[in-house]
DNA sequence: TTTGTCAACTGGCAAG
DNA sequence: CTTGCCAGTTGACAAA
């Protein structure tokens, strides 16, 4: 882990709490409260950058200039309607993720300098990318373990007789179906009454 | 309507 | 104290 570079982090809900926008949940959390207290660092900083101003809206305007052209999944700039305000899921382009995969590919972790040119590379912004790449590590690291998980029953079922064929589909089933819910397996185990 | 995916988020922790 | 990471959750959105 690389702590020698420092970026300060200007995530979206903290520019929403700035312009006291909130979501359904509120900001009353212990690390939305912490955070919330270095506003006057990240509002300079972001009065300093207005492009990092709305990242999603940012990502949404950038999305429909960049080389890949614009994602059709992405309508909404999730900051138009007034009142309740909308959470916006921004949708990468094929690029952008191609991209981020390759970097990815290459090395697990970002230097800030790596992450702030890959960003500006790929028109994104910083957290945006940090993101990324900490949901990608997760969701290897989850696939990994799942793996691992349905090849140990695999063996310690015994499988390979024919009337485990129907077992066998049910289990890889199971195993492709819960690999991005980890915490299902908390019910007694895989094999717990809930689920079978 | 339900289900799957994934960016964005929370909270805790560790490093410097 | 600040920052980034991990683990897990939320919510928007598309496809089935």
């Amino acid at each position: 882990m690389d702590m020698s570079h420092t970026v300060k982090p200007v995530t979206s809900f903290l520019i929403e709490d700035i312009l006291s926008v909130k979501d359904g949940r509120g900001f009353t959390s212990k690390c939305c409260t912490q955070r919330t207290e270095k506003c006057s660092v990240w509002r300079e900083e972001a009065e300093k950058s207005p492009v990092q101003l709305f990242p999603q809206e940012t990502a949404e305007r950038e999305r429909t200039e960049s080389p890949g052209g614009p994602c059709p999944s992405s309508s909404d700039s999730g900051f138009s309607s007034p009142g309740k305000q909308k959470r916006s899921r921004a949708a990468f382009t094929h690029l952008q993720v191609l991209e981020l995969e390759k970097k990815f590919n290459h090395q697990k972790y970002l230097s800030a300098p790596e992450r702030a040119h890959l960003a500006s590379t790929l028109r994104l912004t910083e957290t945006q990318v940090k993101i990324w790449f900490q949901n990608r590590r997760y969701k290897t690291k989850r696939k990994q373990q799942t793996s691992e998980i349905c090849k140990d029953v695999y063996k310690s079922e015994g499988l390979g007789l024919r009337e485990d064929l129907v077992r066998s589909s049910l289990l890889s089933s199971f195993c492709k179906a819960y690999q991005y819910r980890p915490y299902l397996w908390d019910y007694g185990g895989p094999w717990g009454p809930v689920l079978w």
